[in-house]
DNA sequence: TTAGATGCAAAGTGTTTGCAGCCTG
DNA sequence: CAGGCTGCAAACACTTTGCATCTAA
């Protein structure tokens, strides 16, 4: 929970206000080990404030996401999901289960932050295929 | 015009039907060095054929991307572009002007075709920051 | 007290779908 | 002639927006 903390310090510096809402979805995230979509957000903190509404989710996940405190993915192309870790850091996606998970491959973006004279300020690396579990069930159903 | 010819070929192999339609899309992205939105596409195809609709075109680009002849990019959250070249390469976005641009870095991953057990199908590395046309743009009026 | 956040609903945008009519092989 | 493609419009899904109300500082 160090991360948290970490987190809403940085916030409060950028003199963002610390609603319930907003602290609520921060820890959602913080406590999840998936890449939830603004939907899935929605649906669980519903259970908990039910009068929250998707206007806030969404508001509320561009303003962590300007702020620099979580990542928005656009590795599906239907709709963004988001990965509490803003560090660097790459993900793969499961066509047939349709899991975001990350992995631990290094995409060297050559010099820092520039490449062919273009200035690089993010880079997301995103794979396609079958994750392992689906070959496991692919595999036991040959 | 190689490319074209082999597109074709292509795509006969496969049983495509080759309609005006489909041979407008193809002949119009191989000779584009922009990488086009679906809108981008009927736009142009509009002026020459003018009862072309929009399906078509959303039809179409599916079949040329099963068929393995152009790639979808999902590197703008709000709509996809496509990329005449099928082979894996990288693309760099700039958020000032919106261009989408090729770019030569080299992402590796890993082992052939596999990452921590997931079967890797497709790779696409996306950069986004400041194209170095904007970058002048935004130094002259310093 | 008040600037700014929330919740609701409507609007917006890109994409998909259903289907009648047309065309191609 | 038949299967499949096209064009049109409606349906869909995600996201954004406008505004009245509420709330945190």
């Amino acid at each position: 929970m160090k991360d948290l903390q970490e987190k809403i310090e940085r916030l409060k510096k950028k003199g963002v206000v610390l609603t319930i809402q907003r602290l609520a979805v921060l820890e959602l995230l913080e406590n999840v080990c998936t890449h939830p979509t603004v939907d899935d957000i929605y649906k669980v903190l519903k259970e908990k404030y039910p009068t929250i509404s998707q206007a806030t989710v969404y508001s509320t996940l561009e303003l962590l996401k300007d702020a620099g405190v979580v990542q928005q993915l656009c590795i599906r192309k239907d709709k963004a999901c988001f990965d509490p870790n803003p560090k660097m850091h790459h993900h793969f996606f499961c066509r047939r289960c349709e899991k975001v998970l990350d992995i631990p491959i290094k995409c060297p973006v050559s010099k820092q932050g520039e490449v062919d004279g273009h200035k690089v300020e993010e880079v997301q690396a995103y794979l396609y295929g079958v994750c392992v579990d689906c070959l496991k069930v692919a595999e036991s159903k040959t």
